[in-house]
Formats: C-alpha cells, sequence, structure tokens
DNA sequence: GGCCCTATTCGTACATTGTACGGAACAACG
DNA sequence: CGTTGTTCCGTACAATGTACGAATAGGGCC
C-alpha cells in the first residue's frame, strides 16, 4: 500500500536526509563526550542526568523539557549536543554498558566458560535491575557503540577456543542477554503491577477472583489451571523471574556443555 | 523519594481509580465483543481494523484517530467500546493468541515433548512473523485473556508428566517465548535498518565504515573485531536472527533432556 | 580595546498523541 | 408523544518531540 509514501516530505533541497542520520548518530557514540559549550554543559552530564532521572521515574517520563528543566538550561539547547531523543537514549544505553565489568579479562579469568557465561548473566540481569528502563528501550540492542562494543569483546573472550565457531559463540552470546532482558521485563512489569495495585495483594486476588473463578471452575484449561496456581503461590513468594531465569540459563549451559562433548 | 507522590491526582470523590481499572480491563477481555452498538460496530471489528493497520503500517502508526477514521467514526467513539489504548492493544494480542493452534491438543499430538516444543517455538515465530508489532509492545506479556490461557494450556500439555515440576514447566514455556520475541525483535530492528537505509547495502557499508574501521584496526577488540566479521557475513546471506533463535533453542532442549535423563 | 563572525542558546510554534467533558442524536418504554 | 438512558462524537487540553530563527556570547583580528 503506502509502501514508500512516506519517504520524501520535505523537497530534499541538498542534504540527504534531514532526519535520521545515521552516520551522525555513530559519530556522536564515539566521540568525545565532554567537550564543554558556553555554559559549561557536556553530552556526558546530560547523559548522566537524563540516567538518574530515568532510573528515578521510569522512561516514561523522560522527556527532553524535563531533562533540560533539571539541567537548568533550555529545552532546546539540547538539541545542539544531541541530534534528538534516540541518539540520547542510545548514548545512555552505551554509557552502562562500559560499567558492567572492572577489565576486559575480568570475566575470562574464571577459568571455566561456564563461571564466565554465569558471571555475565549475573552482571547484566544486575544492571537490568538497576535500571529498569534498559529492557524497555524500543531498539532491541542500541546502536553499536565503543561501550558495546567492548562488552561484546569482553564476553565473546571467555568462550573463544573452547570449541565454538564465531557464529556460535554470538549466538550463544545473544540467547543469554535475550533470556536476560525478557527475564528483566517480567520482572519490571510484576514489579510495577505489584506497586500499581498498591497495598495488600488482597486487594489483587479481588480484582483478579473472577477470572480465576471463570479459569478454574472451567475444565476447559486442565493443566493451566493446576500450573497457575502453583506459578501464583511461587510468584507471591519471591521473585519468580529470577528463578525462570537461572533455571533458563542452567538448561542452556548445559546444552552448551553437551554440544561440547564434555566439560 | 516520591514512592507515593503520585497516588492522589484527583479528590478521590468516590469511584476509586477513574484512569487504570484493571478489573474493567479483564471484564473486558474475557467479555463479548461481538454485540453491536447503534452503528454496528463491534469490538470484534475495531480489533481486527486495528490489527490490520498495525501490520500494515506498525505501531507507531496506531493511533486512536487513524483506527476511527478507517472505520468511518468519531474518534471518541472508541471509547465506549473500549477504555483506552493499552486495552486496545491488549484485545489484539489476546485475539492473536487464538489462532496460533488448531485445537488444544496439536502440540500433545507430536508425541515427542521435543518435537512438540519446537512446533510451539515455529508457531509462536510465526506469528511474530506476521505480525512485528506483537514484540513491540511496552508490556511484556498482555493482560491474561481468555485466548492467552488457552494458549498456556495448550502449550503445557505437552509437558505434562514428563518429569518437569509445575513450576519448572512454566519456567520452560517462559524461557521459550522469551528465546523468540528476542529474536524477533531483532529480526524486525535489523529489517527495518535494511529499508531505512533504504536500497543497497553497499551505502550501509559506506556510512558504517568509519566505525567498523576503528572497531578492527584498534586491537582493543581482537575477539569481537573477528567474530563480528563472520557476523556480518552471516547477516547480510540470510536470516541471521532466525539461526539465531534455531540454535538456542537446541541448547535449550538439549539442557531439558539431559535434566530428564534421558530421551 | 573595539569589531565582526560564527557557533551556541533557547523562546515560540506546530503537529501529533491519548483522552476528559459534555452536548446531541437516538432507541426503548411508558 | 414525552422521558430516560445509552451511544455517538466535536471540541478542548495537556503533553510530547522538534523545526525555525532571533538573540547572544565568545574569540580572533585589526
Amino acid at each position: 500500500m503506502s509502501q514508500k509514501a512516506a519517504a520524501d516530505d520535505k523537497k530534499t533541497d541538498g542534504k540527504p536526509a534531514p532526519q535520521p542520520d545515521p552516520a551522525r548518530s555513530l559519530a556522536l557514540l564515539w566521540g568525545s563526550h565532554t567537550r564543554p559549550g558556553r555554559n559549561g554543559l557536556t553530552i556526558r552530564a546530560i547523559v548522566e542526568k537524563a540516567t538518574e532521572l530515568a532510573d528515578a521515574e521510569g522512561l516514561a517520563a523522560l522527556s527532553m523539557r524535563r531533562v533540560a528543566e533539571v539541567l537548568g538550561v533550555g529545552t532546546m539547547t539540547l538539541y545542539s549536543y544531541v541530534p534528538g531523543k534516540d541518539d540520547l537514549t542510545d548514548l545512555m544505553a552505551d554509557r552502562l554498558m562500559g560499567t558492567l565489568y572492572s577489565d576486559p579479562d575480568e570475566p575470562k579469568r574464571c577459568g571455566h566458560w561456564r563461571d564466565a557465561l554465569l558471571l555475565i548473566a549475573e552482571r547484566n540481569w544486575q544492571l537490568h535491575l538497576k535500571h529498569p528502563w534498559l529492557a524497555e528501550l524500543v531498539r532491541p540492542r542500541p546502536r553499536l557503540g565503543p561501550n558495546l562494543v567492548q562488552k561484546y569483546d569482553t564476553e565473546l573472550r571467555p568462550l573463544d577456543g573452547i570449541g565454538l565457531s564465531d557464529i556460535e559463540m554470538d549466538a550463544l552470546l545473544t540467547n543469554i542477554m535475550t533470556q536476560v532482558e525478557g527475564a528483566a521485563r517480567l520482572h519490571h512489569r510484576l514489579e510495577r503491577e505489584k506497586q500499581d495495585s498498591a497495598q495488600t495483594d488482597e486487594e489483587w486476588w479481588l480484582t483478579q477472583a473472577p477470572v480465576l473463578d471463570r479459569l478454574l471452575d472451567a475444565q476447559r484449561f486442565p493443566v493451566a489451571a493446576r500450573v497457575g496456581q502453583s506459578f501464583g503461590d511461587e510468584t507471591k513468594a519471591a521473585a519468580a523471574p529470577e528463578m525462570t531465569l537461572k533455571f533458563g540459563l542452567e538448561l542452556l549451559l548445559d546444552g552448551v556443555e553437551k554440544k561440547l562433548g564434555k566439560t
């Protein structure tokens, strides 16, 4: 239908793309973030304050106006440092990637690849706990910034030479990251629901009761009813997503172990 | 800090919560979607048209105004059928869950649990391919609707009695869904980038070249450079996320197999 | 020191979003 | 033919990202 209808907005007067300029975004990521402007503002400062804001109030509360307000500058001033909001979130994400490990060989120093992967998963999990907005970013993974590349390298090192092909190494890491991110999303969703419906889970059962009734009394869902029961008990007791993640990781690593023939 | 500061907006004049009413949302999901209004409109029709729109133009283009326009009704008319946009997307998602299997025993009929899980993963993957917006929804998983519960039950059945506890069954399924959704996100991200930067990937390498140079010439990232190379080759060749998913699934299932002691 | 030019700052404006509000049109019932 | 309650929807509002261009400040050159 309107497959290409949205391509030419402006008359394309010379510059190729006024809005999305991937080259500029990349240059920004890899460039210097500490060169101050006229009023002493730096990209780094913007990114840090924005991160604080997102940590405290969630990604939904992260608006250019709020960031500018917190920094005590005009809203549009931010745009002389950063092309747009997407680039800001990219910067925020990439910066965090630099905080994961103390040095590029930390995971490898675990010795066994399995321990290394567990460390990697744990660090990423903790990062997601500290920064709930990380898992909410629209972009599945942020643009390729220096810290992300560093992280990639750091996490690949303990896998190098254990018997996996390059592509398998990448696939394994990707799957682990997917697991962690997925668990983080679930975790934050539950957390938010818990504090949205406020106080006791007494009330939670009241609103959910009609559905649960329909669920249980009908034998349409025999297995779901029973498992949902167990899961519900577990859920209220502790952090279910973390258990799920641990379980999935074990399975994944056992699978790797089998693929490698033996430990 | 502002933990509870945002609780009381309005004077709370009687009705508990004017905006987020989980009970109503749940009732909506489980209620009838075919009762027509004055002008013959039904919830089902709204949901279907909205789904078409999201399929064709992406989640970003899905606005209440557009949906109403397509349906030929006033914008606010939608609000007499659906409490808000979130509920609409919940309805859309839940409806799709009903299209996954022909009957509640289809996966179980595969015989072996491994084949069943592969079928389950494949179906969910195909669904994500058909509806890119599904993986973009903010809510990690939609609200508990009838079709989602049905799907849950259907997918649990082949796992029942093979030697896993209820919680393990749930965790396994959750992890598989996470894998699929993560792969879908990556897939759609690559797809979008490919058609955003338009025509040849010639140009892609031009914009990405400076970064890649910095990446390769520095020996800061020895492993990442090499693996990224392999991965880049693979990426251009075919659908990398799908391969990654297949790989991760195999590992996961091998892990399950080991846990069960033997096939 | 004085002046000009360029890069930075940012007030205003606009398009777009979800949706609250309340009047208008309509159906059913007496 | 009212009356009443439901459904429809035009208008309005607050919030968003950001384009535009006027004000402004700083730094180099005479």
